[in-house]
DNA sequence: CAGCAGGGGGCGC
DNA sequence: CGCCCCCTGCTGG
């Protein structure tokens, strides 16, 4: 990536940021839980009208869901809030090495501009023959993929509409694969939301370049077929089990095998296997002395050993021990060799335990995420629909660092 | 800083 | 297939 591109990101964003802070953009309002919200200039007969009319019945139609932006002549921008459901953001403890706290908010204000040619896509290749994207400027806060772990995509104002009112789109990212569910809920049509409902989206994150300080995630669409064995995140094991009864493995042509409900792949077939048994709630080793049960009896022997306080694991140094290797591992880091093996990219900070996208955290780096969706023309209105895919490239403004 | 559950690579049988 | 070893994630004091 080169810098001049960088830099060209950078100030797009910076233009959104300026025009969202612009004093006759002053209808916002700032709202308890922290979330800006533009105020509505339209009755709401007007709105009511808008919401019911043409680009809604289409979406319905057309099974997907649907970002709708009514086109404006006042204004280009957009402004999405983004409601943070599960944030696990948490203050950096090392406030004497100068570094920027994390303000926590419920919910962080994005603006969406209107999408026009070559607009912050800067992926070369064949997708920037899709010239429509959205942008989104996640501002001021300090986020990693993980932090980002669920969003809530809501539109607040009159220049974005979703298919429905009440409509969200959750947006899951884990830190190597993940979902991202899209939840409907319309009142108005129910066969919207059983149609839309907890779609489940893969999400893969990859590095780019070895030499690149970027990181993109790619979130492809699970079939239909897919969709409806998924299990959700929350949904018990014997369901989970119950949806991997149908499970079959797929083989890829280099003979590797593909687990079908999750990202795990591998060359073995006994690997692959074992990987399978994950998916089921099958636990027959059973801890007599609690009645816990476990998968594998080397799950169950460690287990035994905190009952009975056997501790293989012995340290040289001083006596204490420890039921896992791992443990003694981390004890003799800490305590005697004060080997830090996590080492931030930026600074001198390490660490003896993993803290992934810990540089962004401390340094304080604004992320910026480029979201691409395809567009769609119905009814005068510009429809975005989901694409198949999304990319979303997490920058470290100018400074990009690598993130792990 | 430690406790503990869980997952996967590798290897011997 | 079973086991060892190593690693990871989550949690709590």
């Amino acid at each position: 990536m080169a810098a001049t591109e960088i830099s060209v990101l950078s100030e797009q964003f910076t233009k959104i940021k300026e025009l969202e802070l612009m004093p006759e953009k002053g209808l916002k309002e700032e709202e308890k839980d922290g979330v800006c919200r533009e105020k509505d200039h339209r009755s709401p007969s007007e709105l009511e009208a808008e919401r019911t009319s043409g680009a809604f019945q289409d979406s319905v139609l057309e099974e997907e869901v649907e970002l709708v932006l009514a086109p404006s002549e006042e204004s280009e921008k957009y402004i999405l809030t983004l409601q943070t459901v599960h944030f696990t953001s948490e203050a950096v403890e090392l406030q004497d090495m100068s570094l920027l706290s994390i303000q926590q908010q419920e919910g962080v204000q994005v603006v969406v501009q209107q999408p026009g040619p070559g607009l912050l896509w800067l992926e070369e290749g064949p997708r920037q023959s899709l010239q429509q994207c959205v942008a989104i400027s996640i501002q001021q806060e300090l986020y990693s993929p993980q932090e980002m772990e669920v969003l809530q995509f809501h539109a607040l104002e009159e220049n974005v509409m979703v298919a429905s009112e009440d409509s969200k789109l959750a947006v899951s990212l884990a830190e190597t694969a993940g979902l991202i569910k899209l939840e409907e809920e319309q009142e108005k049509n129910q066969l919207l939301a059983e149609r839309t409902k907890e779609q489940l989206f893969f999400v893969e994150t990859m590095s780019g370049d070895e030499r690149s300080d970027e990181i993109v995630l790619t979130v492809s669409n699970s079939n239909v077929e897919e969709q409806e064995d998924q299990p959700t995140a929350g949904q018990a094991d014997a369901e989970k089990a119950k949806s991997t009864k149908n499970q079959r493995k797929t083989k890829g042509a280099k003979g590797t095998f593909h687990c079908d409900v999750c990202m795990f792949t591998s060359s073995r077939m006994s690997s692959f296997n074992r990987h399978m048994k994950t998916h089921t709630s099958e636990k027959p080793h059973l801890c007599h002395l609690c009645l816990k049960t476990f998968r594998t009896v080397t799950l169950l022997r460690n287990h035994v050993n905190t009952h009975t306080g056997t501790r293989p694991y012995k340290c040289n140094d001083c006596n204490m021990a420890f039921v896992t290797s791992g443990e003694l591992v981390r004890h003799r880091r800490y305590k005697h060799t004060h080997e830090k093996p996590f080492k931030c990219s930026m600074c001198k900070y390490a660490s003896v335990e993993v803290k992934p996208f810990l540089d962004l955290k401390l340094h304080g780096i604004l992320v910026e995420a480029a979201v691409q969706v395809t567009p769609s023309v119905t009814n005068s209105r510009i429809c975005y629909k989901q694409a198949f895919y999304y990319s979303y490239k997490i920058y470290a403004g100018n400074n990009m660092h690598s993130l792990l």
